[in-house]
DNA sequence: GCTAAACATTGATGGGTGTCAATGTTGCGG
DNA sequence: CCGCAACATTGACACCCATCAATGTTTAGC
């Protein structure tokens, strides 16, 4: 899984831009990777409860009860974040620790209001 | 179908708030409406079409053809969009125009931010 | 090395979703 | 009143997705 850069410098088609062409089929396919990550309600509260946990990062064992879900969702939910660039995973020992992509979660809102 | 208000006060169930819990579930719910409606590639187009048209609107004739869909489906993905705050649709004779609903992206890209 | 714990992965299943063809509805022109 | 044009709606179909049970993998501790 290769990393997905969100806002790249979207490599131009055409010089002098003077309309945006509206949006190419591909960048909205890539675009849209990240608002499907978005568009389910318990990955939102996943992100919600990691951004809001103590030094920033959560483990799996602490994310699976708040949910009421298995414990292989909750994985399967955290799978879909990281390969949309929104969290970072690290494993340390036993435990997996995820947390939020610095800027991420920016970069979509930016993605928003240029779109 | 009832509009749906983005950003809503939040009906407060706690007073005081001084640590958010996290995200409810029927927040959650709430808000994963609007990032489902954005979590497709040819709604995305949509939107950017819409937004970067003369005037800002755009009837439905317009769109069918740069997505390279079929018009019933392109009415499909439009309602979608309007039934998730993002759109607004006003039909004047035999054409329907659609507008991008003033704040709606910028209140999304609060929803991000804050989380 | 063995056992147990923390996660990840696989397979199966029910529900949701994007698409199109066909049909219905509404408004304009004659 | 009639026919056409612009959209909306319905039904059908294929495909994706969220969830769980079962199993695999890796690490810590004894």
């Amino acid at each position: 899984m290769t990393s997905l850069p969100l806002l790249e410098p979207d490599t131009q088609t055409t010089c002098c831009p003077p309309a945006a062409p509206a949006l190419g089929a591909e960048e909205a396919q890539r675009r849209a990777v990240v608002f499907k990550a978005l568009a389910d309600p318990n990955r939102l509260r996943l992100l919600s409860i990691v951004k809001a946990a103590d030094g920033g990062e959560s483990c799996v064992c602490d994310l699976t009860e708040p949910l009421d879900l298995g414990q292989p969702t909750v994985s399967h939910h955290l799978k879909i974040l990281v390969e949309a660039g929104l969290l970072h995973r690290e494993k340390r020992g036993t435990w997996a620790y995820y947390s939020l992509v610095p800027g991420a979660l920016d970069d979509v809102a930016g993605i928003l209001a240029a779109l």
